[in-house]
Parts: structure tokens; C-alpha cells; sequence
DNA sequence: CTGAAAGCGCTTACAG
DNA sequence: CTGAAAGCGCTTACAG
């Protein structure tokens, strides 16, 4: 079948008898063009259901009004909460977005990354994999004039826009809540320290801790336990000491905490009597457990609307901008049973 | 900060005293080119770091390599795992994806559509709308000769590639294992009939009735009942008949399921020695809830796979295309806790 | 095998 | 306010 031949912005001149240049000026509401040509355009145009060829507006503009976004996994409830927040502001203000999963590997995110340069996005947003460390990929980013936007796993050294969660304030706050329940040794599950999230979960349990004068026991901090199966062994570890601990603070995710709560069934242990347990992310399941589990949210959704906006007030602004804008969300502790053992 | 000066193909041109008739030639591994001079070009475009202009050459190829996406939802299981399992494939084959989602309005859909053809995308992968049934949108993809790929909610009388679910198999296996675990009322909670992965349940659950000659009662037939708050109301309803249910089969989702799952609780009715309960989608959190849901896992991201392949394979053997291929994935029952009486 | 030229459809600096 | 022209960076039919 032969496509519909697309109507350009010469058919519209010949129509009307004026130059392309006078009917692009007019479908950009140029302020060098007559009114009344202006409206004869726009006439025309809607009559010949013209619709401009951006392939063509994109090159001679040098932008093609997209935004590359690449995170470690597009199916993680917090990414895709992301995804669908973007997709909602960028989508009104007609622009595209690229997503690229790097699927928790640097190789992965760099070729990502160069596709996107190579594509000729106008912006590309970015959460870290967490194997990244070196980040002359993203450096290359901005030598391209391309803006770039951190969020959530940032790397605070690269001085850029960026849209994170408070998690040292969050974590904080979770762990002082596990004090006021009455936990008294209260573990730690850690994520790999070079993510900046997972350090300022740790530096918020320490800092609880010091607050309410309780003492910090190394072996109650399990490093890397980070998955449903991580969780689990490091409890398993946590529950054989000879002191082991009366709450856990799964900092790393809700998976990591539904391993912890596992566990507890096998091993018969009551949760929230015996054991305290504490989760990050407020995944959907959380609520269904049983006990439901006390969990952190991130409003992940409207982390995405924020940091479109972000992009297009930076856009509009553009000279204005001194210093990199960072904004940080503050995130909710939500109260469940799974430590819940005073009123 | 100035941005990077872009290397062009006339840069390489230069540099080797030819054209750039024969450079792109070159880079585009025609054969009306000299060896030598093809590696000439090569070597040079790699030292110069030449990145080839995907703007224009999109603009003077009339194509984009580009997919658009339009689903329901972005952030919802099913979909976000199409997703990602469709940008395992386009991304390996440098291809963009754009996506967008309706949010199940038509009205959105619409836009979304009309916004992709706009950007003169290559291939446009849908899921229709809850409230589609007007598809004069679609059949304009087809008439601007862009290829179309219906997946999982299809409008079965357009004649495109289609990538589905065998709904009706999968929701009668599940009322035969209900039948098996010897349940002999079974009611049914519909999703809007109007979409046809819905009616295909219906017949699948129709069918099985048939087949075990068990008589169709009406009364245990509740249409619309596709969320939990739905599906929660409708079980209600069924279980206040003067024959309840002994089994509901949730044909929707299992978020139904869980509506189904929390009446029962709060009414004190044993799952499932008094009632047996089923869903559909193998939505994580099925495994978690108390007992665990049986239900139908559909191998989504294995779909989104499947859907870039067979768009991948048209592409390269468009002409041996005679009729829509359609390619019909079966969905597995997982059997679970809520609806095993027997052993 | 290679070059010269045209063209994809737009936008915009330059004249008038 | 409008037109004529150049150009974004490629690709490819046409000559030779």
C-alpha cells in the first residue's frame, strides 16, 4: 500500500502564494510576519492537515526536543514510577523520551549513554548502575553541551542538576522509630557503599544511634545485603550471635526485608514482639504481608514530574542558572505493624 | 561552556583528499566502494571519533529508527515488563523507543498515536485502551505506512501483526483446576467486555463449564469487577446470594483477586477449604499474601521480546509477508495455596 | 570505483 | 513584513 504523501510547508506556500520562508515564520508565530498572513497559514495548514516533519526541524536546529533517560532496571517499581512521571510532564510539552535500561552494569550504561550523545538528545537523565564509578561518560555528557540530570544514585562529585531523596533524614527517622518502640539492638542491612544512597542510609542509622546515646555494634551492620536471598543469609548470620539484634533496618530495599521476615517464619520468631523489622521503598507487597511491613516512600512518581520540570524551568531560564540546582525530596516513613509493638 | 564540535563525514572527506560521497559509501559498507579506501575511512572516522549524524540521516532516509510505545500504563506490571523486554532487542539493534502512555482514555491514546506518526516512527506497538473501540487512529498508522504491532488488548478485526496471550486456554485451565479441587459453584468476575483479552477469558471460563456439563449460572457472573475495590464489591454481592460461591475465579487481575481475598478474610471464610480463589497476571505480590493466590503468569517481558523480534523479522523479509502473522504466547497457571483442597 | 549534484523539509540571517 | 538563498549532514541516482 502506498504511504500518504505528507504535506510540507511548500504545499501550503503555493496554496497561498508566499514563500516557504513566510509560512514557516508564521507556524513558529514569528513576530516578523503579518497577522493576517499568519492566520491564512494556520488556516491552510489545519485545512491540509499539514504536520510539520520534525526529522527536518530537528536537524536544522540542531535539537531533536528528546530526553534520554537510563536507569539500572525500566521494571523496578521505583524506576518505572520515574518513567511514567517523566512521561507525563515531557509528553505535554511534546517532547520524546529515550529509556535505556543499563541493567546494573557500567559497560552497559556507558554504550547507553554514547547511543544517547550520539542521538542527539537534548538532555539525558540518569540514575547509576551500581557497578559505576568512574564517570568520564557522563563528564562527556556535558563537553557535548547536553544538559545532564542526576537522580536518586548520584554521583555528588559531578557538579549537575540533580534530583534526589533525603535518605540520610529518612533513614534517620525509621531508626528513631525502632528506638521509641523500644528496639534496643537494632542491625543494620547495608548496600554497596559506593552507591551514595546506600551511605547516607548508614550515615542516618549512625546518626540516630549517637542521638539516643546507643552504642554502635559492627557486627549488627551486614554489608551488601541488598537482595530478597542477601537479606536473608545476613539475618540468618544476625541471629545466630551470641547477642543478636531485637529490630532490622533492611535499608536497602522492601526485598531485602521480606528476606528478613522469612526468616523470622522459619525460625518461628514473632514479628513485631521479638523482632523489629524495617524496609526502604514501599513496594506494593509491603502492605500484604503479614505483618505488613513498615517501609519508607519515595513518592518515586513525583520525582519523575520533578525532575521533567526541572529540565524545562532550567530551559526557559536558561542564563539565569548560577550555581547546579539540586532538589531533594523528603521522604515518608510509613508506620506498619512489622514493628509496631508499644500502642 | 562551548560544546564539542561535532566530526562530519566531509571532516574524513578532507583529511583523505575524497568526497563524501564515498565516505558515506564507505561508512555504509556499499560495495560500489574500493576496499582499501573503505578502510581508509574507517580508520580515519575511528581516530577522528566520527558519530554519525542520526538526525540527518534519518531526515534524508524518511526513517527515524525509532519504535513508539502507547500503553495503558507505564508503571504497571505487565507493561513495564513489555517494556523492558522490548528494550533488550531495539537497543541491541540501535534502535530508539519512544513511549507514551493513555492512561486508559481513548482521548490520550489518540494524541499519543497522532503525536507518534508525527515523528515518523518506524513501528508503532500498542495495547489499546479500556475504553477503545473506535480504531480509525490506528487504521491511519497503517495508511502513513508505518508498520503497526498490536499487543495483548488487540482489536481482533484489524488485520496487523499481533503478538497475544491464548487468554481463552489459560482461564479455562484455570476452572478445570478449580473443578478438579472439586469446587462446584464457580463465579466469575469479567473485566469490560469490550476489550477482547476479557471476552476470551469469559469463553475460556464458558467452556470449561461446558465441557464438566456444569450449568452456566448468571447470578455468578459479575461484569466490571477489574480492580480490587471492584472485585471486593462483587464478591460482596456473590457472597450474600442464597448459593454462594464455593470458588472465584478473577479473571481481570489479581488485584481482584486480592479484593476477593480480603472479603474473605474480614467475613472469616476460610481460603480455600469454604472458598477458592484465582487470579490472573502472577502479580508478585500473589506469592506473598496469606495463603498465597494461584493465578496466571503471562511471561510479559518474554512478550516484549517476542513483539521487537517479530518486528525485526518483517523488516528484513518485508516482502515474503503474505497474511497479518499473528504469534499467540501461552500463559502459565500457577497454582497456589488459595485454591489447593486436595492434596 | 569515484565525483558532482541534488534533495530530504525545515529555519533564519541577510536584503530590500 | 516578505523573499531569495544558504545550510543543517547525510544519501544516492546519475555520469563518467
Amino acid at each position: 500500500m502506498k504511504p500518504k504523501k505528507r504535506v510540507t510547508i511548500y504545499d501550503i506556500a503555493e496554496r497561498l502564494n508566499i514563500t516557504a520562508s513566510s509560512v514557516s515564520r508564521a507556524l513558529n508565530n514569528s513576530n516578523h510576519v503579518n497577522e493576517e498572513t499568519k492566520k491564512l497559514v494556520l488556516k491552510t495548514a489545519a485545512e491540509l492537515n499539514y504536520k510539520r516533519n520534525v526529522l527536518a526541524s530537528n536537524l536544522r536546529m540542531g535539537k531533536s526536543h528528546t530526553i534520554g533517560v537510563v536507569v539500572p532496571r525500566i521494571n523496578q517499581n521505583i524506576f518505572s514510577n520515574v518513567i511514567a512521571g517523566l512521561e507525563e510532564v515531557t509528553n505535554q510539552q511534546n517532547y520524546n523520551m529515550i529509556i535505556c535500561q543499563s541493567n546494573e552494569s557500567v559497560a552497559k550504561e556507558i554504550k547507553c549513554v554514547n547511543a544517547l550523545v550520539n542521538q542527539h538528545v537534548d538532555c539525558i537523565v540518569i540514575s547509576m548502575s551500581v557497578e559505576t564509578e568512574d564517570i568520564s561518560h557522563l563528564r562527556n555528557v556535558i563537553d557535548h553541551g547536553i544538559q545532564l540530570i542526576q537522580f536518586d544514585r548520584v554521583a555528588t562529585e559531578l557538579e549537575t542538576l540533580k534530583v534526589i531523596n533525603d535518605n540520610e533524614q529518612a533513614s534517620m527517622e525509621a531508626v528513631e522509630h525502632l528506638i521509641k518502640q523500644g528496639y534496643k539492638r537494632i542491625a543494620l542491612l547495608e548496600g554497596p557503599q559506593n552507591l551514595n544512597i546506600f551511605k547516607q542510609r548508614r550515615d542516618g542509622y549512625l546518626k540516630a544511634l549517637k542521638k539516643h546515646n546507643i552504642a554502635v555494634a559492627d557486627e549488627l551492620i551486614m554489608k551488601n545485603a541488598w537482595t530478597k536471598e542477601l537479606g536473608a543469609t545476613a539475618t540468618r548470620q544476625l541471629l545466630s550471635l551470641p547477642q543478636p539484634p531485637d529490630a532490622i533496618f533492611a535499608s536497602t530495599s522492601d526485598f531485602s526485608a521480606l528476606g528478613v521476615l522469612d526468616v523470622a517464619h522459619d525460625m518461628n520468631i514473632q514479628v513485631p514482639s521479638q523482632l523489629g523489622i524495617c524496609g526502604y521503598a514501599n513496594e506494593a507487597f509491603t502492605e500484604l504481608t503479614n505483618p505488613s511491613i513498615t517501609t519508607i516512600d519515595q513518592f518515586s512518581m513525583h520525582m519523575g514530574r520533578t525532575i521533567a520540570n526541572l529540565y524545562f524551568d532550567e530551559l526557559n531560564n536558561s542564563e539565569v542558572a548560577v550555581t547546579p540546582k539540586v532538589i531533594s525530596l523528603k521522604p515518608e516513613l510509613i508506620i506498619r505493624s512489622s514493628t509496631l509493638r508499644k500502642g
